[in-house]
DNA sequence: TCAATAAAGGATAATTTTGTCCTATTTATT
DNA sequence: AATAAATAGGACAAAATTATCCTTTATTGA
């Protein structure tokens, strides 16, 4: 479905989310122990997300990541699939055909289509809030 | 969504479906034209297909793939997926986490299960044989 | 029996994705 | 000013996926 960099963007900025809210910013060290991810390559994703807008990082001592609490209502998690992954998971087609629309669909495409907006709104309909607020009160975890 | 190999693999699945209606047995390098795939790499995926018995393979001379009119019904593109990618796209978290479920899900658990399903509904409810007719009347189309 | 045809299978190559390591840059603190 | 902590970024390595090539096996038909 999403590619393991996504899976642990999504991962690393739910975590951000929910020190923000405490105002700590936080280390790629601290994400990468906290998601159970490998640092370097969550090193890469960060920076990534940061260059996409998708959460701030500050250089230097006390520095990290974060976001602030009105970002965290905006970023929806089709944000961070589209900053990963690109729209592949949007507008791709089922089967893998270069050009596959209504007009000239594959054998899979409308059946499709309807999954695929299920998906899409869910991940339009999805802030890091939600997801960072379901956290904090332990109903749900970002580990093995 | 599917890997390139599952791609391949319905779509071949769905010409060798559609030939067989018409009594036709099919070569790889036929399906392979038709469905605009790489010969060896689809002749790999047919393999595949023919040793878990999705379809059936004929050596020799006059050989080729074909399924019969009972098997078009009851090879679902589920039997499709999970023979050649497997169960992940049925049974993995959306986050990658290793253990995620109703007890300890991850943040996007519930409303991931939900989408997928509708995934998991509509491949286990969708036949060789429905994709092949509408194939055969011209409303849809396995190339580029 | 022989030749030709088609799938099966092994070995290998190319590409993409995932992951690591090291250096540069920025910045807070002393 | 010097030091140390942290992200940024480049180069590279490992693993997985995608793809190709060649040989073997089975089978048909002359």
């Amino acid at each position: 479905m999403f590619s393991k960099a996504c899976e642990y963007g999504i991962r690393a900025a739910v975590y951000v989310a929910l020190q923000s809210l405490d105002g700590r910013r936080v280390s790629v060290n601290e994400i990468a122990e906290e998601i159970d991810s490998p640092i370097a390559f969550t090193a890469k994703i960060l920076q990534q997300l940061s260059r996409s807008k998708v959460i701030h990082s500050v250089k230097g001592p006390t520095g990290g990541f974060e976001l602030d609490r009105t970002e965290m209502d905006t970023v929806k998690i089709s944000t961070i699939v589209h900053a990963i992954d690109g729209d592949d998971i949007y507008v791709g087609c089922g089967l893998g055909l270069k050009e596959c629309n209504a007009q000239k669909p594959c054998p899979l495409h409308d059946k499709f289509v309807d999954i695929r907006n299920d998906l899409k709104n869910m991940l339009e309909n999805t802030s890091l809030y939600e997801l960072a607020t379901g956290l904090e009160v332990g109903l749900t975890y970002l580990k093995r």
